[in-house]
DNA sequence: CAGTATCCCGGCAGATACTG
DNA sequence: CAGTATCTGCCGGGATACTG
């Protein structure tokens, strides 16, 4: 039943960062707070918006960051970290102090 | 020239332990420091020999682990992480105390 | 503006067989 | 034991067009 993957939850708990944009979006939303789809698109010029669209919603799936919808014309939305999402910034922070060490 | 990834090196750090299986095998050096090709595929039992070699010599050439090869009869290998991928200890217990938390 | 739908291709990764 | 070689199928992700 119980699988060795199951027992070793790093792996999980990474694949919640790990998407091919995902620690980029973390990293943008932790510089700006709110943001935009477009403002998104323009920081992270290379992920397209399909990717966009899809990583932003396993995000918030995985409860790391949050999306308002303002139902005006032209539709508004406004994406932000979670506290939960919040929370990672010591270990980003470390991923990037040990990045730059080395 | 400067692309946006660029700036934002967390991505390329990131990489170097979020392929497939290179968080595992991390996880694993750090559990048992001295491991032989077999016993990691054992520890591991979900990637396959293809996959472990090739993450292997990746995290090699990042110079997350070292391998060293005995010549002898039958062959005998033993991966160990280097100082640079031990540094890591902390950035994932630090992933993992957050995985535990939420 | 903020997405979704659809088409399509290259490369990731499994299975299997082989080697020093 | 510790891998590599080859073949193949699948799906991640780009490009483009469309929608509320």
């Amino acid at each position: 039943m119980t699988k060795q993957v199951e027992d070793c939850p790093i792996e999980t708990t990474l694949k919640q960062i790990s998407g091919k944009w995902k620690s980029v979006i973390i990293f943008r939303l932790l510089e700006h707070p709110q943001c935009r789809f477009n403002e998104l698109q323009k920081l992270i010029p290379e992920c397209s918006r399909r990717m966009l669209a899809l990583q932003l919603k396993e995000l918030e799936h995985d409860g790391l960051i949050s999306k308002t919808f303002y139902p005006v014309v032209p539709p508004k939305t406004e994406y932000s970290l979670t506290e939960r999402g919040k929370k990672l910034k010591p270990v980003i922070e470390g991923l990037q102090e040990w990045g730059r060490i080395n």
